[in-house]
DNA sequence: CCATTATAGTTTTACATCTAACTATTGTCA
DNA sequence: TGACAATAGTTAGATGTAAAACTATAATGG
């Protein structure tokens, strides 16, 4: 029996998920930051040569909301803003050694996020999950 | 093969049907008004002696946000608050006649969400895909 | 070459939302 | 009964986010 609640249960389970991302922050100690600073920390330890577009396309946020998140980043010191050379337009952004420094942290919490919330399917049923959830993404 | 992207997946899912909404909702003409706003309407077209406390648990926002929300709702002329006559701490919130007349609006957008939600999907899989969801947000 | 167009990024402005603190009212229990 | 706790709702303040407009630079085509 279908309940047509589907997007109700997503939206309930994003902000559960940000909750439970927030007060990871919160237990280690980690102040001013959210979300969306993860995903860039998490994007730039795995890639080089990160402009700013190329962060708002994979954290799927607009280009002001990434300049701001990078300003707060680059205060706190975790991020420097460096131009390119031959092309003035362009910004790379670097993690700096406090910022790496945070790698075992940000790990560890992806670690939790993801243990939440595959934890308690099977194998199967998470990959039924993911299935179901990149179809439905698909259609919009 | 498990990706691990399940929470990525359904925070861009719950952006999507969000912006679908406000499109609905631009493309009707209805100016100033956000998907909790429908959350509310829909809410009151179902249920009669609705207070704040209600409204904010089962639209799944805060209290403060909920006062902010009736107060844009009120404004616009959609509902009306209303004392409890015998515990002066109640307010029940009111449709308007206005308020009344959006109904069939608001029906026609939630079941263009719920098709386009459900609508890739066999029977079998909008179960699947609910009971699936249901199960997560249980964990949180 | 130069004018137009495209691209990268920022600033401005607006707003939805939250937490914390507050007011007002009602309930409770000693 | 009266002090304290609980409850309903609002206000104040902060912040994450986006759209629109803007600046600056590069690419392109006549």
């Amino acid at each position: 029996m279908i309940n047509g609640d589907a997007a109700s249960l997503i939206s309930q389970i994003r902000d559960a998920v940000n909750k439970l991302i927030m007060s990871e922050f919160e237990r280690r100690h980690i102040k001013g930051i959210v979300p969306s600073h993860g995903d860039i920390l998490v994007y730039l330890y795995k890639h080089t040569n990160v402009t700013m577009k190329e962060l708002a396309e994979h954290i799927h946020r607009s280009k002001p909301t990434v300049t701001v998140l990078i300003n707060k980043l680059e205060e706190y010191g975790y991020v420097v803003r460096e131009k390119d050379g031959s092309d003035n337009r362009i910004t790379y952004i670097k993690l700096t050694q406090k910022g790496t420094e945070l790698y075992p942290i940000f790990n560890d919490i992806s670690v939790e996020i993801r243990e939440r919330m595959y934890g308690g399917f099977s194998e199967q049923e998470g990959e039924q999950l993911e299935q179901l959830l990149q179809n439905l993404l698909r259609r919009f």
